[in-house]
DNA sequence: TGGGCTAGTAAA
DNA sequence: TTACTAGCCCAT
């Protein structure tokens, strides 16, 4: 691509507007050329937006007199490489999404402005030609400037660790700046420095482990799903693929679940690679580490990238390996504005780099088992716990008809009792936080209910308040019914905090210890509260499913799951799926070490067919029952799902949009066995914030129908008014 | 009559 | 999404 030829070819630009389309603009005056990539900054309506230019054009849709002008290029070279610019081209186009806002998620904040990519190199210094002139001892009145002066003459140029090391400040840097002898250089940029490690030496790999490793192949496309029961060592696999991929010369990207990238697994990762070039994105960072992380990556100085759902889009020019830790998690999957699934979008780009990728977890999505079983990727399996470790003890204790204590069966209690008399450590799981999950009167029923959702109240005594927890609208906790005035008024069920308070009570010689949201809200928080249990006294741990994943508590012995019920008559069709793996991440916490762990599922349906099943076979049994009534149903993964999803202030205007949809629908694709509609139906949860919440599903035999259909669709619904509502698309959602 | 509010509209 | 405008209400 010459010069002459790149100059006046239009800049068709993704603007970030919810706009499913891109737009044309020419080239500012006097630019050099430009490459699809770049940062612009464009006039948009009446303000200036920055824009990435996704590709050079020769001619637009738009008449030559509406083109206006870009009025600055701020990358010299693109920040999004080709590569890049098609997988999120992709993405715009599966999941439906306004290819501006696709391309804008993909930026770290601090990069979606118009600030230099450069801010972030890390700076050094070198000897300017006046510098390098100077005789070894020229500076012998100015002994540190001399050291420096020294320095720069044997290195050539000098960092800032460089500086820090030798000794040297930033006030002797400045003095030989003035003189003119030094100058500053920008070089390139390192992910922002981790927690400190102690190198630790790899445990030995078992069987399954080794088969396991074998069976990855470098260098070309494959999907493995590693089905491993939990402590059964999936991580030691995770990190032995990547020193693979490192010795190969290659990047290596690993994705995991929002809570799962505690300081505790970075540690673990910095332990095992001294040296190498690890960058960390997740929510905890600043806006401008999340920019030097990524830039890191970008510019292949970091190898190592360690990420939640977003860091998929990163740029890694030397891509060889991709790893999904604990791919079932719910939280891959983007729940608002580009709706797209990470570990599904990791596939993509394993594919398209021709690298293959991992998928690991101990309660794998039916989505990804049934790939597994239908052949579609490898099924890799780790069956036996790590090092001495056992499978836990499960059994059920049952609550209907028994006089509880506080959400606590008798028998349950006892055995708490007796674990810590033995000097060991219990986890209590309660899947929700606060006291108690509503306030009612005895006197008149009234019951303290969300203004604005349809949902309850959350009682947080500690705060002495009420809270929505879907809308976060809070209100003081009431001592009188607000209906009759009676002063009846109690906390139906238990939360985190009642038990904590209660458990408090009764055993009180031991520390206990709650973690849910409300106790873990600061950075530190959790490794902080977690102190006591690392260090192995005997304590009581209360929270929510937080402490479900990932964490490595060798004392737990007992691990208590207050309400297995909760998930097993959901409206949702994937409610079993979630209650199963949630129950089997839970009980994995027990017995991780040398002793053996016992695990108490409270339930008030012992003899429920799902229930039994789990425990007498574990999940993978329960896993491919499940996918067998999916089939039967006709449910994804056996179908390809998506939703059109509206909310509206008056519940009329939502649905009556969504009825036009469906009319509009139909009248392009007739209902039929390989499509079918469904809708308009209330969600879930049905009023939100105030606004009432729809939704159409079109369920149909592959995702090319829907794609086909929703194209058009998305074109004919942005083409026309509909007052007062808001819409979009959910494809392969995951929530309804 | 003008200020302040909302609903509607266009964006290259 | 954002920024602006037309239309409307209501106090002065």
């Amino acid at each position: 691509m010459n010069v002459a030829s790149t100059r006046d070819r239009l800049l068709r630009v993704a603007v970030p507007v919810p706009l499913r389309r891109l737009f044309d603009y020419l080239p500012p005056e006097n630019a050099g050329p430009v490459q699809p990539g770049v940062r612009v900054r464009v006039p948009f309506a009446r303000r200036e937006v920055i824009g990435v230019v996704v590709d050079l054009v020769d001619s637009s849709e738009t008449p030559a007199h509406q083109l206006k002008a870009a009025s600055e290029v701020i990358d010299q070279s693109p920040l999004l490489p080709a590569d890049s610019l098609e997988l999120l081209q992709w993405v715009s186009a599966y999941y439906q999404a306004p290819p501006g806002e696709a391309l804008a998620g993909a930026l770290p904040v601090a990069l979606r402005g118009g600030k230099a990519a450069d801010s972030w190199a890390s700076r050094a210094w070198r000897l300017t030609t006046e510098g390098k002139g100077l005789p070894r001892d020229g500076l012998a009145r100015a002994p540190r400037q001399q050291a420096l002066l020294q320095l720069l003459l044997d290195a050539g140029q000098i960092g800032k660790s460089g500086l820090d090391s030798a000794g040297i400040t930033t006030a002797t840097v400045k003095a030989l700046k003035d003189k003119g002898l030094v100058e500053e250089v920008r070089g390139g940029v390192e992910p922002p420095p981790l927690p400190a490690a102690q190198p630790a030496p790899p445990p030995e790999l078992n069987d399954e482990q080794r088969t396991a490793l074998e069976a990855v192949a470098f260098g070309r496309f494959s999907v493995a799903l590693l089905e491993g029961t939990t402590g059964s060592g999936k991580t030691e696999v995770y990190l032995r693929l990547i020193e693979q991929a490192l010795a190969r010369g290659e990047q290596a990207l690993l994705l995991v679940p929002e809570i799962g990238l505690t300081p505790q697994t970075l540690r673990r990762i910095a332990a095992r690679f001294e040296g190498v070039g690890i960058a960390a994105l997740h929510s905890g960072l600043s806006d401008g580490e999340r920019a030097q992380g990524w830039l890191a990556a970008a510019s292949g100085s970091a190898r190592i990238l360690v990420g939640t759902r977003s860091a998929v889009f990163t740029p890694l020019p030397e891509l060889g390996l991709v790893i999904v830790d604990e791919e079932h998690d719910q939280s891959f999957k983007q729940q608002d504005g580009v709706r797209y699934h990470g570990r599904d979008v990791a596939i993509k780009l394993a594919h398209r780099r021709q690298v293959p990728v991992l998928l690991g977890s101990a309660t794998p999505a039916l989505e990804s088992l049934h790939n597994a079983l239908s052949g579609r990727y490898q099924l890799l399996q780790l069956t036996q716990r790590a090092g001495a470790a056992r499978p836990p003890q499960i059994s059920l204790v049952p609550t209907r008809g028994i006089a509880m204590v506080e959400g606590f069966a008798p028998d349950t209690l006892r055995h708490i009792d007796e674990t810590l008399t033995r000097g060991e450590q219990v986890l209590v799981f309660i899947n929700r936080r606060g006291f108690a999950p509503t306030l009612a009167c005895e006197d008149c029923g009234w019951m303290a209910d969300c203004p604005h959702c349809s949902s309850h109240l959350t009682l947080h005594r500690g705060r002495r308040h009420l809270r929505c927890h879907h809308c976060d609208f809070v209100q003081p906790q009431p001592h009188q019914c607000p209906q009759c005035f009676s002063a009846a008024i109690t906390a139906l069920g238990a939360g985190t905090e009642r038990s904590e308070l209660m458990l408090q009570q009764r055993f009180g010689q031991v520390p206990v210890i709650r973690i849910d949201r409300d106790t873990t809200s600061s950075k530190q928080a959790m490794e902080e509260l977690l102190r006591p249990a690392n260090a192995g006294k005997p304590c009581l741990l209360v929270g929510t499913q937080m402490l479900a994943k990932g964490h490595h508590l060798p004392r737990v012995t007992l691990v208590v799951i207050q309400d297995a019920d909760g998930g097993l008559f959901s409206a949702d069709f994937r409610g079993a799926e979630r209650t199963g793996q949630l129950l089997e991440q839970v009980a994995g916490r027990a017995g991780r070490g040398e002793l053996a762990g016992k695990v108490l599922v409270q339930t008030r349906y012992p003899e429920h067919p799902l229930l039994q099943l789990l425990l007498s076979r574990g999940y993978g049994a329960y896993a491919r029952h499940l996918l067998s009534e999916r089939q039967l149903t006709g449910l994804p993964p056996h179908t390809a799902m998506a939703l059109i999803r509206a909310d509206s202030e008056e519940p009329q205007r939502g649905e009556q949009f969504l009825q036009s949809c469906r009319q509009q629908l139909e009248y392009w694709q007739p209902p039929a066995t390989e499509l079918q509609y469904l809708g308009p139906v209330p969600a879930l949860l049905e009023r939100k914030s105030g606004r009432f919440r729809f939704y159409l599903q079109l369920t149909a035999a592959d995702r090319v129908r829907l794609q086909k259909l929703l194209a058009p669709f998305c074109q004919w619904a942005e083409g026309n008014r509909f007052p007062g509502v808001r819409w979009s698309i959910d494809m392969d959602a995951q929530d309804l």
